[in-house]
DNA sequence: CTTATTTTTTAGGACTATCTAATTTAATTT
DNA sequence: AAATTAAATTAGATAGTCCTAAAAAATAAG
């Protein structure tokens, strides 16, 4: 089973909003995510659904199946190792590389893959600490902890967050935190069991303990 | 000026049959050296026209324009330095590398072939012989010297012909050598001047003198 | 529970790159 | 020089991806 370039990108979105803790992926988000018009992503949905990467019913919503998750996996794999090539021997900065990254996951070579991952020395996280899926797509899922529980000086990306209602999403966008968002604990406060965070290595944002233990951030 | 994938392999394969001696570059050249059909070249050729990297008229034939020459080398030289990459670095066999290397020189970062070239070292030819033009486009071309003038156990690849009759080019085509044919320098024979060649790695052949000295070759 | 709004899909067009078949132009032969 | 052959181009289709505008379906609001 062959994708495009086009089909490809698709589906590691589709992929990665799935991850997201979406309950469901809309037409809408799938086209924000890639830059593209809904239109687009409908004519799109229909040609995933016919080569069966995706279980497509109009107007009801998708869901990706064994063999999409399998190929998004393996074009992920491509992208984050492409991503340590760039960072650990090219020497480019963590935040230069995801431009480059997008057209070398298209690159079409088995070999090249297992090469490169050897050269590598078979890294488990990219340079952003999203993990590496190996070759048959299962990647090493590190344990999620409240933001509360971490460490001064732990870093970790957002990935969920235990209370999900519209009040407590509104004021995580508001704050500037989002799922998503690569973290950093600079200190905790003892007292009331506040923290104060680093986001995304430029904003510093303080949090109640209330806030911070309905965060979940995956380590790194 | 930005150039589609297509456009950059028609360029590519413009300028390599230009340099191959050919007096002009026909359509039908071009046609089997990409693999498509003399219809879809004539397309292009309009478009490669329209986009002045080529001068055009049709029926009579084209010329690659300064800024076509600068950008087909540019795609070159992204060739060869990835070529380079995936023998040097990851240890693929010279006659691997091709379809891949295809591949990957149409990614487009400046950045990336500046580190790249650094980090192989600045290396000024490829895995085959070729020469990797500089940034700017510059190639550092290698004196060609006549096949006969050949050392044992030297090898090179063959640029050209002093005696371009097509008896001469009839017989080489028979025997199995053509213009961009790797060639090593197996035996010389002492008595008459005739020396014993291995073409592509494969395939032996026997070359009296005066074949041999109207044989160009560009020594590795 | 009907109306308004939002979301999603379809219809139809544009652009790239390809093809086959038909036509036009150039080159070769007689 | 006219006729034949070969080469190159155009015409018309197809496939992929994207767009805008219009229509249909689902959701939200009164």
């Amino acid at each position: 089973m062959e994708l495009t370039t086009a089909e490809e990108n698709y589906l590691k979105a589709i992929y990665h909003l799935s991850e997201e803790g979406k309950k469901s992926v809309s037409t809408n988000d799938i086209a924000s995510a890639i830059q593209t018009k809904p239109a687009s992503v409908s004519d799109m949905l229909r040609k995933l659904g016919e080569k069966e990467v995706i279980q497509y019913r109009k107007y009801y919503g998708l869901q990706i199946t064994p063999l999409g998750m399998q190929l998004a996996l393996q074009t992920i794999r491509k992208h984050r190792l492409w991503e340590v090539f760039l960072v650990d021997k090219l020497h480019f900065a963590w935040d230069e590389v995801h431009e480059v990254a997008e057209q070398l996951e298209h690159i079409q070579s088995a070999l090249l893959i297992e090469r490169l991952d050897a050269y590598l020395n078979y890294p488990k996280f990219d340079p952003h600490g999203d993990p590496i899926p190996d070759a048959f797509g299962d990647v090493r899922s590190r344990p999620r902890i409240a933001l509360q529980e971490m460490a001064i000086d732990q870093s970790g990306q957002i990935v969920a967050v235990k209370d999900s209602s519209p009040a407590f999403l509104r004021y995580l966008d508001k704050v500037g935190a989002y799922i998503g968002a690569r973290i950093k604990v600079l200190d905790k406060v003892e007292f009331d069991g506040s923290v104060e965070i680093l986001v995304d290595q430029k904003k510093n944002l303080f949090m109640s303990k209330e806030v911070a233990s309905n965060i979940l951030v995956l380590t790194t």
